[in-house]
DNA sequence: AAATGTCGTTCCATTATTTGGAACATAGTT
DNA sequence: AACTATGTTCCAAATAATGGAACGACATTT
């Protein structure tokens, strides 16, 4: 689509479906106009900073009467706001959407009550998070004490390599599904104790295999860490998981052994509540 | 679009756009296949309960394979879910873009301050609202005790009719564009004392504009009442509102007068705050 | 077991929408 | 005033969406 204008004159007429091979390694499905319309509002969304239109044009590469209709219908949906000094911020018609998804999401609603028993047995922050793609995504979360607010991580991304969570989940994966992944992942070492390759982080997650439990020392922020364990499994559809954090000085060997225990006996509560509700009707 | 097709024959070139009146009521501006599948999607969340393909089918009055394609679109964009008992939800992709937008929203964020504060000062649950068409959407909460779930309203959208902050926010519109809305209101008598007349809402509003204090007065809730004051103006874009929110046995006179002291002035403090920081850029 | 109905999926010529390039507009700078 | 970077509008050409029908998979009835 680039560059070929000179060179078409001849065919004109297009050519037939059989010809496909030239897409070889394409995404699978595109999703034509709406998938590009997300390409806009995920740059604006996960931004660092406002972007005005000419920044946006600049990393989509895209003519600039094509990006400024996807704006403007983005703007008119009430996806994007044009914020006073013309630079765009995700709209809060996303909040709607969201807290929608957010109640009708079967797999959070029917966690919550052992994310809170995990929480009220330990007294620590607990987080619920699912897999997507190469990222956690955190459904639930329940403070120790109310200093932060509670927004903070739901719905927020961390990698899956430097969070106990993250590790807990891929561990769930098979080898192929896992191999995937992992070779996409860009890894970032974020503090000293951080498994920064994918061989390191492989031998890891086999340990997790072993022991059903994923310890994130220190890996993603200085000074915090946590105990997970995965929930769920690849054939099921569903891979998430569940973990309490704490601040490193407060844990003691005691202590640690105690949340293992709490945290695997949650995962697995948790997936027999899925069989029990979900299954049925799936499998009845 | 519908049931020409026999009568065109003779005219197979694309109709010049100056032939266009044939448009006049549609839509400012269709946003065209965003728009198509933004709808399937808010079917999807506002659903009350899962929808199956056929529910969707029947409600949208679609051709079955249009809508087919729509929804795997969605589905393969990570907006919608497919339950395992072929039942449709909004999908956690949303619930990443809604974390975005909440963090980056500059209203929000200049009023937290203000909103923390009015709830340390009352003790009360206090809401932060943003007007969306003829809806409040709650943008923070504060909860006064951490018995219910912090998500449960943010995002969430509630009438403008039978809110404290609805009604305060529909007082700072101008006379055309309130009409304009209120013709398209539908009146639920959730309570007793709902106003349930366009009338009667704005006789309301004319008092609302006076003291520059809005009441919910169990309209919407039985035993909830709620004193509101709005924030921002139809001129500066920004149409907003904050409450604070009690069982009504547990509110006196004595700390209602209090109340609407300190909400007036949290309003008037995020006004200035925005001002001062979202102003000079505009200006300068 | 066969027949019927419902539901979800796939296909493809027709039709409508999006695209891309350029021209036009509007600040902000030198 | 000229220059630059930015935002907006336009339209033929390229592309994607549509709509209808046919297909397959199940479930229910005869």
């Amino acid at each position: 689509m680039e560059r070929q204008r000179e060179t078409i004159e001849l065919s004109k007429a297009r050519q037939p479906a059989e010809i496909g091979p030239a897409r070889l390694d394409r995404q699978e499905h595109s999703t034509g106009t709406l998938g590009k319309a997300l390409e806009v509002l995920d740059l604006i969304a996960h931004a660092p900073k406002p972007l005005r239109f000419t920044d946006i044009l600049h990393q989509l590469n895209q003519p600039r009467g094509t990006l400024h209709r996807q704006i403007a219908n983005l703007i008119e949906e009430g996806l994007v706001e044009l914020n006073p000094d013309h630079s765009y911020a995700p709209g809060i018609r996303l909040l709607n959407l969201a807290a929608r998804a957010w109640s009708k999401n079967s797999f959070r609603s029917i966690a919550e009550p052992h994310v809170r028993a995990l929480h009220e047995a330990t007294g620590e922050t607990v987080h619920l998070g699912q897999v997507t793609d190469i990222q956690v995504v955190y459904l639930d979360k329940f403070e120790s004490i109310q200093t932060v607010r509670m927004h903070s991580q739901v719905g927020n991304a961390s990698p899956l390599y430097c969070t106990g969570i993250g590790k807990a989940m891929l561990a769930l994966l098979p080898e192929d599904e896992l191999d995937a992944r992992v070779k996409r992942i860009e890894f970032n070492r974020h503090t000293q104790s951080t498994l920064y390759t994918a061989e390191l982080l492989l031998s890891e997650l086999d340990e997790i295999r072993r022991t059903g439990i994923s310890h994130d020392r220190e890996e993603h922020e200085p000074g915090i860490r946590c105990v997970a364990a995965g929930i769920g499994s690849f054939q099921s559809g569903t891979i998430a998981g569940i973990s309490v954090t704490a601040p490193a000085f407060r844990i003691d060997e005691e202590m640690l052994v105690a949340w293992e225990k709490l945290v695997v006996k949650a995962a697995r509560a948790i997936e027999a509540d899925m069989k029990s509700k979900l299954g049925p009707r799936h499998q009845e």
